[in-house]
DNA sequence: CCACTTTGTTGAAACGTACCAACAATGTTC
DNA sequence: GAACATTGTTGGTACGTTTCAACAAAGTGG
């Protein structure tokens, strides 16, 4: 029996003689054979693998995304190895080199910076690599994208239009792409209703955790009654948590004394103490559209047109914004007034 | 330039001079030499990847583990491969398979079900493998666990304290051993107190989802009133987010009509719209513990020792579950009753 | 100046697979 | 029944590393 058969038992099966191949997979299950991937790898040139480099497991956004990711990737006979950058730029390059090191198939990236060399450097030596989350400046690159300024823009003018006269914005680090865009379009919300782009008070953060939320949550309640925000846009859904844990329990309102909006309408959104108003983003579509413009890439090779695609976010509206706010001064709260459902 | 030496440069660079080990790694700089895994791994004879199975990379019990499984893995040089059974058995065989054909250095897994043959198989052909949050009658895997009888006993315990008497236990598919034990501890706790092991109302489902805890709370509350349950103990906390929705959308108070218990302690958890009472469990340790008990076995090799961590669970009180109950019949709710911060 | 050690470099073998040209066996056609 | 096509099987080579014995060059001690 030589090894040319078995190779073409397991690869090329209609090429094998009935009963020798059967006579193989016999022989295969009694010695528990287990094909080597790293040879195989080898031979082949490139694996079966593809890598997905996410700013954070512990985000249910990204998970979202890995779901639609690992969908549209089994259907094509792919596995996915999700990697954790962590919003860490060394964890981020880390990763990166271990994927090439690996020779996987194409990476998908939410990438950390705005620096794109290595990503760059990635594609120039065959790696093909799709932008999930994020537009592209770069030409080389296919993208998947949420429009976050649109999405910004539609956060802050409904909460003017909830007649909120300070807001704030939470967030960041404002290098972050996503962070930085959907600040840019709540700043023209309220510039094309006539106020100043200064009148959008910035409580920067340097991740978008829970927890960051509460610590901005307190800073925003450490200002001035006088001058303190009636309105909260928070870059993500996390963060607004954060922020309505801390309000809530300093025994204010929401969304009497501070009303907030987050961003990307995970499940926990509707589910938490106010249920949360929300920019919902189509987190599987995001995934699996991504995927499938990789797995295209790889397929077509150098043929290949980069595209990018760019999905409309939506407003979903829920208790934490949605009352109207009396137009002059703080609204006094009055104690009567049952809390929203 | 031999390849020796530039082996010699990459893995034990004291043995090659200091100018040739420069001139090396400038070359490799300037021609974006990226070292080949497979081949490396190929004659090695193992990798550097540590595979990690998961029930739900959507629960963030289980991103938190993973976050766990990554600082120490990280910590050995390791990179941790996240894979998602998504309580499918199939898909948890083929990621067997991939991790197994990859030559992973070991595995750490939620299995799905209680059939362990196939982690059998693979303990015998050499790759180790450490169970995650699951004790195990095998006495050939390491494993971490963490007592769930002793949860669900102090779970159903605290709600017996509350004055409850008809209790009802949520969550799902019952073959998952945690959801099993979590049950069997609530079924102590009940038959200690003098009732019936048959007192405690179950609600199977078929997974341990947000949506399924809606549809779960539906079937709570179509229960007629005299009979229907004032408190849900929830396999999980993801079920109790579901099951307080369901209850908070039908107007009924928690835990003023239906008091709540879930499972794991989340982050979310504490947040909800009514913060819930939850047995928490050491989730990042309980990654890290199983990471270190597998680099153990990885190193040690055929002398090592099997080992069974097991931590004890803690209940923490929140306001899901924090009244107690009037003894006789149902409580009126009383309407000038203050909500619950 | 020879024998010996130390230091640095090299070439070859091996890992387990995929692929291909070559071959053997069988069937088909005139 | 000879020439040819078809089908099934087989060695051999290549993939890119690591490892190791062997070797060359330089340094050291007597």
């Amino acid at each position: 029996m030589s090894v040319g058969t078995v190779s073409n038992v397991l690869n090329r099966p209609d090429l094998v003689a009935p009963d020798t191949r059967r006579r193989v997979l016999d022989t295969i299950d009694d010695l528990g054979f287990v094909r080597n991937e790293s040879a195989r790898q080898l031979r082949a040139g490139r694996s079966r693998t593809i890598g997905l480099v996410v700013l954070d497991v512990s985000n249910p956004f990204f998970t979202d995304i890995a779901h639609g990711v690992e969908t549209a990737a089994t259907a094509n006979g792919s596995v996915i190895m999700l990697c954790n950058s962590g919003q860490a730029v060394e964890r981020e390059a880390r990763y990166l080199d271990v994927l090439e090191e690996q020779r996987v198939q194409g990476v998908l990236i939410t990438p950390v910076g705005t620096d794109y060399s290595r990503l760059d450097v990635l594609v120039k030596r065959g790696t093909p690599v799709v932008l999930v989350d994020r537009g592209t400046e770069l030409p080389n690159l296919c993208s998947v994208a949420v429009d976050d300024v649109l999405g910004g823009f539609v956060a802050a003018s409904h909460l003017l239009e909830r007649g909120h006269q300070r807001i704030a914005f939470a967030g960041g680090p404002l290098a972050l792409r996503q962070v930085q865009d959907r600040h840019l379009g709540a700043v023209k919300a309220l510039t094309d209703a006539g106020q100043k782009a200064s009148d959008l008070q910035i409580f920067e953060t340097t991740s978008l955790t829970l927890e960051a939320g509460r610590r901005a949550g307190e800073q925003i309640l450490d200002v001035p009654e006088a001058r303190r925000p009636t309105a909260v846009f928070c870059a993500n859904d996390l963060m607004a948590l954060g922020v309505l844990q801390a309000v809530v329990s300093h025994g204010l309102r929401v969304p009497g004394d501070v009303a907030i909006v987050g961003y990307d309408d995970i499940d926990y959104a509707a589910a938490a103490s106010v249920p949360l108003s929300s920019v919902r983003q189509p987190r599987e579509l995001i995934g699996r559209t991504a995927t499938e413009l990789l797995l295209d890439e790889i397929r077509e090779g150098t043929s290949h047109q980069h595209r990018r695609v760019i999905f409309k976010p939506e407003l979903a509206i829920r208790a934490s914004s949605d009352r109207r706010r009396s137009s002059r001064g703080r609204a006094r709260v009055a104690r009567r007034t049952r809390p929203a459902d």
